[in-house]
DNA sequence: CGAGATGTTGATGGGCCTCAATAGTCGTGG
DNA sequence: CCACGACTATTGAGGCCCATCAACATCTCG
């Protein structure tokens, strides 16, 4: 939950400027609605690196628009495992786990200091009553949530580790192509730790499954600074989901 | 996408006098939405075992809600490996899959003889603009949804093979206990084959595990028959989500 | 009854984790 | 501006967990 000393809140200006109107919210609004939208998106939030957006267990306030900066969610167990769930960058959506009982379910942290757009869940129920397109939206984004769990999910049910990390970088590639950068030179916003956690693997697997691909000249790698020089190489490492086929 | 000469459908009874209502789409609407509700919901699909309700790549049409039987969702890639999503049982609500672009992105194929309630994209949009009962439904349905696979991932991402089957076997026993049944004794609704792909290990080692829970005398299992003598033992076999720790 | 599907058990090897040491980088303060 | 310590990442050695292959047992159903 928002509450934290270092937090501070601002007027946002209008989603109808935001240059991420194109993969956030807005998508799929017409302009009245989107007019009606941004009215009720009145503030932004800013939090610093390492601090906590929202924990388990905190009451579903809002959910969030990241605007820049990026955010890991992850769960812990009682026996000090953690799992990451994702690394959510500027564009994207948070708080869907809160849905299910009003509380969320993961926490999440600012992997470096973050700027998000807040909702607030009580004009979030309002805008879904009479915003028709804003549903429409929701389902959505949704349903990309739940299509890229389905595909973490075949990547540490059925990889093997050299290709889980092949299948990262690829998705990682699209992501910023969609959002006009470039697809073969990006920078990984995440830790070492953070990427091996989220793929399954040991910290050191990841390092060595990163040399093979360096030694094999598909990607190279400098601390984070990825550079992919042969994408059909990548692809050709990854598993595509087709259509077909039995259990 | 549901088409084959096996179909068959029927008008259904109400949801009002189902006994599935506390776990299914009516869960939380008031009186008066569910009659209306319901009047939408007018018809039901039985499919075969075998049978696939709908594949990847198929138009949305319907969500739909799983009266009697079971379905399992998987994926498939191009080198032809498969990855099982999720088995389904009565109460689930199927086809969440599709709302990011109105296809599909998983098959979904039924386990043994299935019966379902279909409720159609179309009224189920416009049941959407009118009960406000049934968008907060979905919104938990949705986040139930998006929990199970954070949940999922936790489980693939870090736990060795015995304490996935702890895992699955507790979360059963929940569904079961749920539903009224014994939480103590119950059937498996899978093959070995298909809960160990779901597991993400070789059924091999599925039975091993199964032999060494036996030998623990944590559980009993013959063929498909459970029965869980330790319920602690299983709990301290399996790892709790809980609140605290960073990555 | 027989054939195919399903499940179990054993032997073996490999992929990846663990432990440990080293190298490189970042941030803070003198 | 540079030095120091903490953090981050790489590389090697050894061993374990689990996948694979194979044989057998059991069940299902035409």
């Amino acid at each position: 939950m928002v509450m934290n000393i270092k937090n501070s809140r601002e007027s946002v200006n209008s989603c109808s400027h935001c240059n991420l109107k194109k993969v956030c919210f807005p998508h799929g609004l017409s302009a009245d609605e989107l007019s009606t939208f941004e009215n009720s998106v009145d503030k932004t939030v800013k939090i610093q690196k390492k601090e906590k957006l929202f924990s388990r267990g905190d009451p579903l306030t809002s959910v969030y628009a990241i605007k820049a900066g990026s955010i890991k969610t992850y769960l812990s167990t009682s026996k000090g495992q953690s799992q990451v769930l994702g690394f959510h960058m500027p564009g994207d959506l948070l708080g869907f786990d809160g849905f299910a009982d009003d509380r969320h379910t993961s926490n999440a942290v600012a992997m470096e200091d973050t700027i998000l757009c807040e909702l607030p869940m009580s004009n979030f129920e309002n805008l879904c009553e009479i915003l028709p397109g804003l549903r429409k939206v929701m389902m959505q984004q949704v349903g990309g949530e739940i299509n890229r769990h389905h595909s973490l999910v075949l990547t540490l049910g059925q990889m093997q580790t050299e290709e889980r990390l092949a299948t990262f970088l690829l998705r990682l590639s699209c992501y910023y192509q969609v959002r006009g950068f470039s697809c073969t030179q990006f920078n990984l916003p995440m830790p070492r730790h953070d990427l091996a956690n989220f793929l399954g693997m040991a910290p050191e697997t990841l390092s060595r499954m990163f040399a093979k691909l360096e030694k094999q000249k598909v990607v190279s790698i400098k601390r984070r600074e990825v550079n992919i020089l042969d994408m059909d190489g990548l692809l050709g490492l990854s598993h595509e989901i087709c259509t077909h086929a039995e259990v």
